[in-house]
DNA sequence: ATAGTTATTATACGTTTGTATAATACTCAA
DNA sequence: TTGAGTATTATACAAACGTATAATAACTAT
C-alpha cells in the first residue's frame, strides 16, 4: 500500500497570490528587473510557470502588485516600531528613524526591489500613481510629527518644506547606504537623522529669508 | 549624373563608439534597462545592429561605458559652473548647490540612466566599482567645501559626517523631484540646501553628543 | 589609379522571453 | 462514493534577445 503522494497541492487564489508576490520581490532583490522571469518567479515560488498568468494579468500585473504589498509591508514595520514609544511627537519621530536605520530596514535586497519600482515609476503610468500614493503618505507622516513638535516648542517653520527635507535625507542615508555598506555605518547614519531633528528643535530650519535665484550656468548634461 | 550616395559614413571608432554610448543614454532614459536592446540602440544611434559587437566587448560592456562617461559628464557639468563663482569656499559650495539643481541636472533622463546603473551596483562587480570611484570623488569634493568653511567660522565639526549628510540630502532631493516634479519645486529643493549650509554655518550641525544604541523593534520586512 | 585595411552591413543561429492552449488532478459538495 | 469546479501542470508557439559569421564598401596610403 503505497502512501497516495499528491502532484500539487491546492491552494486558496489570495494565498497563492501573495506566495508568488514574495517570490517575486525576492527575485527582484536578488536578481534585479531582467532576472526576474515567469520562470524564475515560479522556480522561487516552489510552482509551475502556467500558474503566473493564472492568478495575474501578466508579469506587468505581478510587478505592480509587488510594489504595493512592498510598500505596505514597509509601512507595517516602520509603524510597528511605533506602538512602543510614547506617544508624543518628539519621541515618535525619533522612534521612527531609528526604525528607518534598523537592520531590517538596512537589507540591500529591500532596496534592490525599491530600485526597480523607482525606475518603472519613469516610464509606467501605474507604477507611478503607487509610487505617488506611497509617497504622500509617507511625508504626511513625518509631516504630522514635525508640526507637532513646532508646536510645542512655539516654532514658526514651514512643516511641509521641512518633511521633504527630513524625507530627502532619510531616502539619501537609506540609499547611499544600502549601496555601499562601507561607507558609513548605520549608527553614523542615524546620528545624522537624530541631529537634524536637534537642528529642528533649536529652530535655526527654514529661517533664512527668500534667496534670489542663481544665473543658469551649467552644461547640458545626459 | 547621379551624385554617388555613400550606403554608410565610415568614423573613427574613438568617434563611433561615444555615439553608440550616447545612445545607449538616451535609450536607458526612455526605455529603462529591459527596453534598452542591442537592436534599439543600434536604430537610436542610425548604424545597423552588428556595430555595437564591433566597438564593444558585448552589450554589458557598452552599459558599463555608459556608466563612466555619464557620471564623467555630470562631473564636468557641474565643475564648469564653479568656474563662474569665486574662489571661496562657501561660494564654491552655493555655486555647487545651484548648479545641482539646474535644469539640466533635474533631467528626469538623467535620474533614468542612473537608476539603471544603482541596479545594477547592486549584483555587477564591475558597475559596483565604477559606483564607488565615482561617489568618492562626489563626496571628496563636497568634504573639501565644509572643511574649508569649518576653518575659516572656526568650527569644531567632523567634516567627513557633515559631507555625507549632503551628499545624501542632495541626493535625496534630486531623487525625489526627477521621480514627481509636482511634489516640490526645483526652487524649494535649492532652498533647502542652501538652509542646511546656513545651519552648517551657525554651528549647529554637529553639536550633539553620542546617542545611545536604539532598542531594535522592527518586524522583519522584504 | 589602385591595393589594402577595416569599419560597417547583412544574415543567421540558438536561447529565452511572455503568453496561449489543452490536459491533468486536487478539493469540496452532494 | 461520485461528480463538478477549477487550481495546477504540461506543452507549444511566435517574437525578441545577444551573439557569431561572412560579405561588402568606404576610406587611406601608396
Amino acid at each position: 500500500m503505497a502512501e497516495k503522494e499528491p502532484k500539487f497541492t491546492r491552494d486558496l487564489p489570495e494565498s497563492r497570490r501573495r506566495q508568488l508576490i514574495e517570490a517575486t520581490a525576492r527575485s527582484l532583490a536578488r536578481h534585479g528587473l531582467d532576472g526576474t522571469t515567469v520562470r524564475v518567479v515560479a522556480a522561487e515560488a516552489g510552482v509551475s510557470p502556467g500558474l503566473v498568468r493564472h492568478h495575474f494579468a501578466g508579469m506587468h500585473d505581478l510587478i505592480a502588485e509587488t510594489y504595493r504589498w512592498t510598500g505596505k509591508e514597509v509601512e507595517k514595520g516602520l509603524r510597528a516600531a511605533l506602538t512602543a514609544a510614547p506617544d508624543h511627537p518628539e519621541a515618535q519621530l525619533r522612534a521612527f528613524l531609528d526604525a528607518s536605520f534598523s537592520t531590517p530596514m538596512l537589507n540591500p535586497d529591500l532596496l534592490g526591489v525599491w530600485l526597480t519600482f523607482w525606475s518603472l515609476t519613469r516610464t509606467d503610468p501605474v507604477i507611478h500613481e503607487i509610487h505617488g500614493k506611497v509617497y504622500a503618505d509617507y511625508r504626511k507622516r513625518l509631516q504630522r510629527y514635525i508640526s507637532g513638535i513646532a508646536e510645542e516648542k512655539k516654532l514658526s517653520l514651514d512643516p511641509r518644506i521641512a518633511a521633504l527635507a527630513l524625507t530627502a535625507l532619510l531616502d539619501g542615508l537609506w540609499l547611499e547606504h544600502c549601496l555601499d555598506p562601507s561607507t558609513f555605518t548605520a549608527s553614523e547614519a542615524r546620528q545624522i537623522a537624530h541631529d537634524w531633528v536637534d537642528n529642528l528643535k533649536a529652530g535655526r530650519f527654514m529661517a533664512g529669508a527668500k534667496r534670489e535665484e542663481p544665473i543658469p550656468a551649467v552644461a547640458k548634461v545626459g
